[in-house]
DNA sequence: CTATTAACCTATTGACAAAGTAGGTAATTA
DNA sequence: TAATTACCTACTTTGTCAATAGGTTAATAG
């Protein structure tokens, strides 16, 4: 399942590319619109920034900006940096220590099949299709 | 992400289906099989029992049983009972509380497809077409 | 130069569920 | 009647999620 992690994440991420570009936005505004606790948020845009895809600009007049234009996010990037993994089985995780019965597993093809459509559905859907409606 | 109750189920589902039908077959069997702790997968089989998905029978001979031929039960069932639910957010859990951003939230249309994927994929699933490698 | 703004940083908490353990009771068969 | 095997209740341990608290640093406006 999808923790508040990912889920704010890409709302904040939709929040500020419904945002005029080219100008920080405060937490507190993106906090306020979106019903969600400022101090939290704070974690979550930390991350945002670490893997680059959010920049922060301290004091007056500063905020946080998207580093590139909507299209050029994808859902799939954002949930997997912020859940850590997209991964529905723990044994596809990532840095997941190798499973002794992968050679006879079962049900690891199911696994794997499940595991192609997540991330073909979630890599295939930019923020731009977020924030007009194609999807 | 699915946890090992789900991951059990589906295993234990299938160590029965590749079993002479018709024949009970002792807890102890499966979880040496399987390398699951006898114990906890008591806890699983339980659940599978309460939800008729199979069938115990105690004492000497006794043991668990398919109630149906593994063609008519699908991965998205035995995922489901177990876990409680296959969907990726909270909001559209079982029994989840209804969400004050529903009309207006922007992801929703994301977490209903994803949704559906899912459901469609691991309820086209049999667990035949597991047991033979159609999957 | 100083006050204000706002991001950044470290640490801690409470609640809950996942995963597994322990020890017993009841039914069935040989 | 003894062995077998499912069934039942309760407990523990561990870890993560979700959030809170309280401070420090950087940038700008006046």
């Amino acid at each position: 399942m999808i923790s508040t992690k990912g889920r704010y994440a890409l709302r904040v991420m939709i929040d500020l590319a419904e945002q005029p570009e080219g100008q920080f936005v405060p937490l507190e505004e993106i906090a306020n619109r979106q019903g969600i606790s400022k101090k939290y948020l704070e974690i979550i845009l930390k991350i945002l920034i670490e893997k680059k895809l959010l920049k922060g600009q301290r004091g007056k007049g500063g905020g946080y900006m998207l580093t590139r234009p909507p299209e050029e996010y994808t859902a799939g990037e954002i949930l997997e940096l912020t859940e850590g993994t997209l991964a529905a089985v723990a044994c596809l995780g990532k840095g997941a220590e190798p499973c002794a019965r992968k050679a006879s597993c079962r049900t690891l093809p199911l696994w794997k099949k499940y595991d192609d459509l997540t991330r073909n559905f979630f890599y295939s859907v930019t923020l731009a299709d977020i924030v007009n409606g194609t999807i």
